[in-house]
RNA sequence: GGGUUCGUAGCUCAGUUGGCUAGAGCAUCGCGUUUACACCGCGGAGGUCGUAGGUUCAAGUCCUACCGGACCCACCA
């Protein structure tokens, strides 16, 4: 057997990943007696590529793969999400492009644009995933849109409903006027930034406000109680400037008695402290500020114009009316989109919620009875305090990507809704149905349906059969992309009566980075437990962020972002597992550079040059005869001290790395899920003690004139080692173990990824 | 404002519940081209483990304060 002077991974791995698929060596079979392990994948984007982080998901092939070996019928399960606010941006960005906008579209247009979009690069991910080497189960892939997917999360939207857990509401949402979409608290960034302070002259009594131009939606002015220069004021009237609408002054501990001058007013259709004290107090909320980000219902010198603008100008007004004060500087968090970055408008918008707290107090409890584990342990503690704090969960966007919240109105019953539409000559149309329902029949209206907004208590139902008429239209909100990903482990499997949900379900581990423990994990979890009673996933296991060589966070703006592809081009898949493996702590950050990459590809080069020369002798003394298939017991009576001391060495390894990545039969296990310990044992056997040391000792043996019994049992002693050593390290580096296994003498099944793990023989030196 | 986390060799990082002369990769220096490998082998140099205290027979490892990074949360307008 003759190997070629250096590897060519790049024609291997992309053969063996074929070859794997093919063979059907990851597609998971169902067997009653045997406890399964699932993993699902979490479904990247379908319309973008892979990133670094991505890549590690190794984590979770590294798994898979010891437990296949392990003989645990295994599932690694891929998928994709459509990604709603994603996809959708990433399209408008587009079309901006054409000089274009969304608006130039009817929703159902619109939709099929980004659903074209989106297909046209479906595959570009999961070829991907491929490529790194993921043993995923490919006749069990996913994308969130399916319409099988689709039916589930509908049921649990409707089971909600059912159990009084769904309700809309106005309430001040955070919305992006950019994106034209509301946003739930977990999706706001909070952003430095230098403004300014005015003092404005209320007639009586000094306000301090960083938002001049709400003024004209003011409904009172609030002081703290316990404030001795305003408590008097309390129950008087004050006016505001430039309209001199004369508003009370109440009383509320909210109001900070140090900032600005004390006196705070009160704006309940644009602030969120506003909006808590105004609802306390019973205020009207008045809106100026449009979804568009203009201004209305303000006089005319700033009508229509954006936040912006009219914020200059109505200072200008305050100035001359002499009701400015004066102006600091002024250093504070504003939120802001984390798609677009604008700032986020607090606006008044019907919105649809659910309602979390039943949901929350059984994920509270299944921690507590350590039904599901995390992985380091102090994200428990972040994950409980997400649970603790969380509020209702805003589950409708504004967008058309995504599935469309299945309730239905009727516009017979509630002509107050409000529609965008295009008419027939494509002019953009807004009004109130009753308003306008004598100029545009209920089809044009329907056809060219952009959005619509029911006020809040309009009537819904779940089947548009129940509307008493037959004058209906759909819910034009999407489904926040959470909502549907976060049913992920009920919706892959088939919940709630297919084979694989009742084998497969709950699954054993679920591992992401830390960043969507919120978003993604917490929400999974309360929708599981909720439409099953048990949990989703029995571990949680939150890996590292991959940073540059730097150590810094990878970003477009900087310029340093890693395009994983491109060094699996040029160093290897392998190489890029082990760089993303190697001398790493858990859920520490990981520092991707060259160098690390460098250092990947030379193990795996190291390898093949072992494996050169152990074919090298197998070849050149095969009269010997040695009998490959002798077992380690067998021969271990025969061997000599150099041979012994090499399994020894073995059997140590195997039991070090074996205890890394069993994970789930000991939770008292200090070495579970460090990785890097396992990976450096290996490293160090297979460089420094077997290849450094055993094979140079060795080869005295092997080179004699007239090689014998010693000879032989070198030989034993060498392919048997590499081979257990090649299953080790079949899970971190699978494409050079399974080049290499096809070729050995003693390969013990059809792939190495499917051999069995070795086992660590007790023995005596 | 609250919280998490880190500060160990020139660089990037390991160092489990405190316990042998503190480790790895890369870089560096010297030697070496022996029929697997220079993407190599052998050998060497290099650290008062951020600073100051404290607990202990024993601290990189635990406690306190401070200095310096990173990150997360938050309704000071």
């Amino acid at each position: 057997m003759e190997l070629p002077k250096r590897p060519n991974f790049s024609e291997y791995e992309q053969s063996l990943s074929k070859w794997w698929e093919e063979e059907g060596f990851f597609k998971a079979k169902i067997d009653p007696d045997k406890k399964p392990f699932t993993i699902l994948l979490p479904p990247p984007n379908a319309n973008a590529p892979l990133h670094a982080g991505h890549a590690l998901y190794v984590v979770e092939d590294i798994l898979s793969r010891f437990y296949r070996m392990q003989g645990r019928p295994t599932l690694f399960l891929p998928g994709t999400d459509h990604a709603g606010i994603e996809t959708q941006f990433v399209l408008e960005k587009k079309l901006k492009k054409e000089g274009k906008s969304r608006f130039d579209y009817d929703r159902e247009s619109l939709y099929k644009l980004v659903h074209d979009f989106v297909e046209e690069n479906r595959g570009v991910a999961t070829d991907q995933l491929r490529r790194l080497g993921f043993s995923l189960d490919w006749s069990r892939e996913k994308y969130t849109l399916n319409p099988e997917i689709l039916e589930i999360v509908y049921s649990t939207f409707k089971k909600l409903h059912e159990d009084g857990l769904i309700y809309r509401d106005e309430r001040l949402v955070n919305y992006c006027t950019r994106c034209g979409t509301g946003f739930s608290n977990l999706e706001i960034n909070h952003a430095e930034r230098d403004d300014h302070l005015y003092y404005l002259d209320y007639d009586g009594i000094e306000i301090a406000t960083t938002r001049p131009e709400t003024i004209f939606a003011d409904v009172a002015v609030a002081v703290n109680p316990n404030d001795p220069r305003h408590k008097d004021k309390i129950g008087k009237t004050v006016k505001v400037p430039l309209i001199n609408k004369e508003i009370p002054v109440i009383g509320d501990g909210l109001v900070e008695i140090d900032f600005g001058t004390g006196a705070l007013k009160i704006t309940p259709g644009h602030d969120q402290t506003d909006f808590e004290i105004g609802k306390k107090h019973g205020l009207e909320r008045i809106s100026v500020i449009n979804r568009f980000g203009r201004m209305v219902n303000v006089p005319e010198y700033i009508e229509g114009l954006n936040v912006k603008k009219a914020r200059e100008i109505t200072v200008e007004k305050l100035k001359e009316a002499g009701k400015l004060i004066k102006v600091e500087d002024l250093h504070h968090a504003v939120g802001t989109c984390y798609k677009c970055k604008s700032v986020i408008e607090p606006l008044l918008v019907p919105q649809w919620y659910v309602k979390v707290k039943p949901l929350v107090e059984n994920v509270i409890k299944a921690l507590d009875e350590k039904r599901v584990s995390v992985f380091p342990e102090r994200f428990e503690r972040d994950l409980r305090r997400w649970l603790e704090t969380a509020p209702d969960w805003n589950i409708s966007r504004q967008i058309v990507w995504g599935p469309q919240i299945p309730a239905w109105y009727d516009l017979t019953e509630s002509p107050d809704i409000e529609v965008t539409f295009l008419d027939k000559e494509g002019n953009r149309i807004t009004g109130v149905y009753k308003d306008i329902n004598d100029k545009y029949e209920f089809d044009e209206i329907k056809n060219g349906l952009q959005s619509l907004i029911a006020p809040v208590n309009t009537p819904f139902y779940l089947d548009p059969k129940d509307a008493p008429s037959k004058f209906v239209l759909q819910e034009t909100d999407t489904f926040d992309t959470w909502f549907s990903s976060g049913q992920w482990p009920l919706t892959t499997l088939g919940f709630p009566d297919s084979k694989d949900f009742k084998y497969f379900y709950p699954t054993t581990l679920l591992d992401t980075m830390w960043d969507i423990l919120a978003f993604w994990i917490m929400r999974m979890l309360m929708l599981g437990i909720y439409r099953t009673g048990e949990v989703p996933f029995k571990w949680i296991h939150l890996h590292s962020r991959v940073v540059d060589a730097r150590g810094q966070k990878m970003s477009k703006s900087k310029g340093n972002v890693v395009n994983p592809m491109d060094l699996v081009e040029k160093y290897g898949a392998d190489a890029l597992r082990f760089a993303l493996m190697f001398g790493v702590a858990p859920a520490s950050d990981i520092p991707l550079g060259e160098e690390k990459m460098i250092g990947g590809r030379n193990f795996v080069t190291k390898i093949w040059n072992i494996s050169r020369f152990i074919f090298g002798q197998t070849t050149h003394l095969n009269d010997l005869n040695v009998d490959y298939e002798t077992t380690q017991a067998e021969m271990w009576d025969v061997l000599e001290e150099d041979d012994k001391t090499i399994l020894n060495r073995l059997n140590a390894t195997i039991t070090q790395v074996t205890k890394v990545l069993d994970f789930d039969n000991d939770k008292e296990n200090h070495d579970k899920f460090q990785f890097a310990r396992a990976l450096d044992a290996l490293y160090n056997f297979i460089w420094d003690d077997f290849a450094s040391w055993y094979i140079e000792a060795v080869k005295e043996r092997l080179f004699t004139d007239t090689p014998g019994e010693s000879a032989k049992k070198a030989l034993w002693t060498l392919v048997f080692t590499w081979r257990e050593a090649l299953k080790l390290l079949h899970p971190f580096m699978p494409f050079i173990t399974e080049e290499i296994y096809q070729k050995l003498p003693n390969k013990d099944a059809k792939s190495i990824s499917i051999a069995k793990w070795p086992q660590s023989l007790k023995t005596t030196k």
